[in-house]
RNA sequence: GCCCCCAUCGUCUAGAGGCCUAGGACGCCACCCUUUCAAGGUGGAGAUCAGGGGUUCGAAUCCCCUUGGGGGCACCA
């Protein structure tokens, strides 16, 4: 059931990284195609020369694919060539199109150049501020005559190109918040469409694209509902159909502002370097402002484009809760196939390797015996190197002090660890599996009248550096018997050293 | 200063006039399981649905006002 009549659009500009915002506009833009079965267009929004960078442009691309999110048309690869009849799809390689357009408007007198300098208009700035009043363009150029413009660029000085705002009321039934109408004297004066050197600006160029590209449906940001009549002056200039809009909420730091970098974790990439996996992150963006209207919270992509309408958008901002991402993260990663888990967590260890937390790469055959008592506890693929790095480590600093047990001294504690070594030491060495290791300890702590928490706990500190670990029989056994007995002898070392 | 938007547990949300003595999830607190930590299970605390007026037989749901919060007011995107 495709429609082609319905095509929506992300145009990120290339001037940072991929932020969580972009990416939950473009989830949700992608969201909606897939599930009408809709057009999804990437558009780079690059006129920014002065900021954008290639490596930004690679790395946004890079996380949205990482996420699972993929385009119809557009450029699908960093610097690379565009898929799609409605390109090319940066906007540098389009300014014959806004150059043409500008040109309509100047000719209809819907647009004119304006000569107002810099300083000019900081004046006015200035004034109005003082004042009180709202900043507005003056119109001082808005109806200069034929002499006085071409006396104006035989001084040699260049225009910008200003839209002409006309009065009354703007409005359109928006898809998450309904009737929106704004009075055009609010919007601050005619504004300039393209720079006095040429290069257009965004509210001109994204009309012009959008309606270039036939973009039915605008999903974007709530921070957008400001420039919206101001486009919709222009479509109208250019006589063409009006999208349909949809402002989506904000995602708003734990303060409940617009989230920012200051003060919240922006980049996508900073996420995916801590170890969240794109279901979570997928999943719990999908929850931002959204929900199924059901009691289901574990949902896949696919789940999510099967269930998604725009009219179940929340109005209200959501504010990004962390506990909530990493709870959804574990559950996502608890899901994981063994081999799938081992490949998403080899670059985790790697890292740890490389600056030195663990002192050895893993097997993957290593890993993938341990999944059973770790899939269940990693937050994060991160966590994987808190959780059991003292396997892959070779001198395992261990304190004295949390080598006691609660309700033993140090005497006690250097005689179980003995007793628990012998026993151990007993063991033939040819097999050390869990359920060999645990009867004969068990049995000692019956015979010695000890609690077998006590003596497990001091086992684990001794041989981990730890109080929290996996099961411990099961981590012996991935310490393996030589380490799991120098340890113990290493402990006892350390206590008489007191 | 001006314009616009929003408002259900701490957080994400269900709720589209009676099904709501407001449901779920995260987090929190107990208990169970248990060698620690998790996971899982059970239960609990937690929202006079921001406040006040209407409309209606009946309002979290519709209207108005107030308050609070947010967004935007560039030759940025």
């Amino acid at each position: 059931m495709p429609d082609p009549t319905i095509r929506v659009r992300i145009a990120p500009s290339p001037t940072g990284q991929l932020h969580i915002g972009t990416a939950r506009t473009a989830l949700f833009n992608f969201l909606y195609a897939r599930h009408v079965g809709g057009t999804f267009v990437f558009r780079l929004e690059d006129t920014d020369v002065a900021r954008n960078t290639t490596a930004y442009e690679e790395d946004i691309i890079g996380g949205l694919h990482w996420l699972g999110i993929t385009w119809d048309e557009g450029p699908d690869v960093a610097g690379g060539g565009d898929i799609g009849a409605y390109g090319p799809y940066r906007q540098m390689e389009r300014l014959d199109w806004y150059r043409a357009a500008a040109e309509r408007l100047l000719a209809a007198d819907d647009a004119y150049p304006c000569f107002c300098t810099p300083e000019e208009l900081e004046a006015d700035r200035k004034a109005q501020e003082a004042a009180k009043q709202p900043p507005r363009y003056v119109g001082r150029c808005a109806n200069l005559t034929a002499d006085e413009r071409s006396a104006r660029l035989a001084e040699g000085r260049r225009p910008a190109t200003r839209f002409r705002v006309r009065p009354g009321v703007v409005g359109w039934d928006d898809v998450v918040r309904d009737r929106i109408e704004i009075d055009t004297a609010n919007l601050g004066g005619d504004f300039v469409i393209v720079r006095a050197d040429g290069t257009p600006l965004y509210n001109f160029t994204v009309v012009v694209d959008d309606a270039a590209m036939e973009i039915s449906h605008v999903i974007r940001g709530e921070d957008h509902v400001s420039n919206t009549p101001k486009q919709i002056l222009i479509y109208e200039a250019l006589g063409h159909p009006v999208p349909v809009f949809a402002h989506l909420p904000l995602i708003l730091n734990p303060d409940g502002t617009k989230m920012s970098k200051r003060k919240s974790q922006t980049a996508v990439d900073d996420y995916r370097a801590q170890g969240f996996i794109r279901e979570g992150l997928v999943n719990y963006l999908a929850y931002l402002g959204w929900s199924p209207g059901t009691e289901e919270d574990i949902l896949s992509l696919d789940d999510v484009v099967a269930r998604f309408e725009l009219t179940k958008v929340q109005k209200g901002g959501a504010r990004f809760d962390r506990e909530r991402l990493e709870w959804l993260n574990g559950q996502w990663i608890r899901k994981l196939a063994p081999d799938d888990l081992v490949d998403r967590l080899r670059p985790f260890l790697q890292a740890a390797v490389d600056d030195g937390r663990i002192g050895r790469m893993p097997t993957d055959d290593e890993v993938v015996a341990l999944l059973p008592i770790v899939q269940e506890r990693l937050p994060t693929l991160a966590a994987i190197v808190d959780l059991v790095g003292f396997l892959w480590t070779d001198d395992v600093p261990v304190d004295p002090a949390v080598l006691v047990p609660k309700r033993w001294d140090p005497a006690a504690t250097r005689e179980g660890l003995t007793a628990a070594r012998d026993v151990l030491a007993a063991h033939d060495g040819v097999t050390w599996e869990a359920d060999e290791l645990e009867p004969p300890l068990r049995a000692l702590v019956e015979e010695r009248g000890w609690k077998a928490g006590d003596l497990f706990m001091a086992i684990r500190v001794a041989t981990t550096g730890r109080t929290a670990t996996p099961p411990l029989f099961d981590t012996l056994v991935a310490l393996g018997r030589e380490r799991t007995l120098a340890r113990l002898d290493a402990a006892r070392a350390a206590l008489d050293g007191r």
